[in-house]
DNA sequence: ATATAATTTAACCAAATGGTTAACAAAAGT
DNA sequence: ACTTTTGTTAACCATTTGGTTAAATTATAT
């Protein structure tokens, strides 16, 4: 199956701890699961990784530094609103389309500790929403697209985005396809969303 | 701060889990935990419902009793198209504001079970979206929307109902807005998720 | 070669957790 | 009045879990 062979014991921990807490999150994943799954004794985890918690804390971290710099990136960016909507949408499904489960990982983690994971997440810079809210105020002031409160235009870009990663299993069950299918959908969507956003808006 | 007073045992023991499952997942959630919040002994607990399984199942079953049955009656009802989106839209957001943390709990769920829990959800009859994709389909046939998948179509308003909700912690960190301010928000998508969608789709 | 440092393991520990038992208290029949 | 059923509790139990320890093995340096 996978090849663990060339693999340091810390990568192998890495690699198998991040199956385990994104499976499971912080409380759900167990130690000695992620042991297991390196194919290590548990007391080495503590070895490297002195607690769940650190070991979490890389985990958590080298999994989202991927996609949060990009997002900020693209809120500040300097182009058209049409084209931050198709850059954004497609990079984001893009960038998840790696880590299907991620998604669902992060929301749950923030939505127990909101601060705390805030912090881990964003440390002290948020992406700027406000940067493309006023993109969006000055567009409908200009006159180019219809009138639209930004934060719920915002919303609904990520909600499209994000959602159908998190709700996966319930998407593949409601309409009963398999992994393939889900990721041509996802494919087709890396277009499609800002296709929509912009039909609804453009004037 | 809560009246517990002229609640039965089992009401009060029904209360707090709820409270308990929905904030911790089944797996997160402790018996003492929720024998506390009842004002109980953990082992009344067990002599009301027999294990933690059992407990979880009939919150499970109420807490979605609500919803699922109202998505199924939408979706195969005979009204046109736009009065589905409006109807659909408007009734989740309504239904879901009571409780909030709901679609990341059930979504929580069914990622970690999805047969076992697709079951206990649906039963064996799952929300006709087959229904909704061919009102769809007929509607572009006869020319008086735009061109979309239907399963597209479906999973964008699915998106921008259950989203919201499943990132409420991440969009109030984001958009730096309080419970108020968030649960005004979710009033205004009532109608106008309706209306964005319409908007992109209509010819 | 051999002393030193880094890596790995088996055995163990304390705390937490779901669940059980046996005894006690309160209601409800009779 | 008293017997039976229902409701409630404290104490207990087995298992799981994150974490530790001390010994063993391997690599590195001298």
């Amino acid at each position: 199956m996978v090849k663990k062979k060339d693999q340091t014991t810390e990568e192998k921990i890495l690699a198998a701890a991040k199956k385990v807490f994104v499976e499971n999150g912080l409380a759900g994943a167990r130690m000695q699961d992620i042991a297991d799954k390196a194919g290590i004794n548990k007391a080495l985890l503590h070895y490297y990784f002195r607690s769940k918690e650190k070991l979490f804390e890389v985990i958590f971290k080298e999994a989202t530094s991927k996609l949060f710099p990009r997002v900020t990136a693209i809120f500040s960016s300097d182009i058209p609103l049409f084209d931050i909507i198709r850059q954004f949408t497609s990079e984001y499904v893009e960038i998840v389309l790696e880590n299907p489960y991620l998604p669902l990982f992060v929301l749950n983690e923030i939505n127990k500790q909101p601060h705390a994971f805030s912090q881990k997440l964003f440390g002290n810079n948020r992406p700027p929403v406000h940067k493309l809210a006023e993109k969006i105020e000055k567009e409908i002031k200009k006159g180019l697209i219809k009138p639209i409160s930004p934060a719920h235009l915002i919303i609904n870009m990520l909600s499209m985005c994000v959602f159908p990663f998190v709700g996966k299993p319930m998407i593949q069950l409601m309409m009963n396809i398999d992994e393939l299918q889900f990721r041509n959908m996802m494919e087709q969507r890396k277009t499609l969303i800002a296709d929509f956003i912009i039909a609804s808006i453009k004037k």
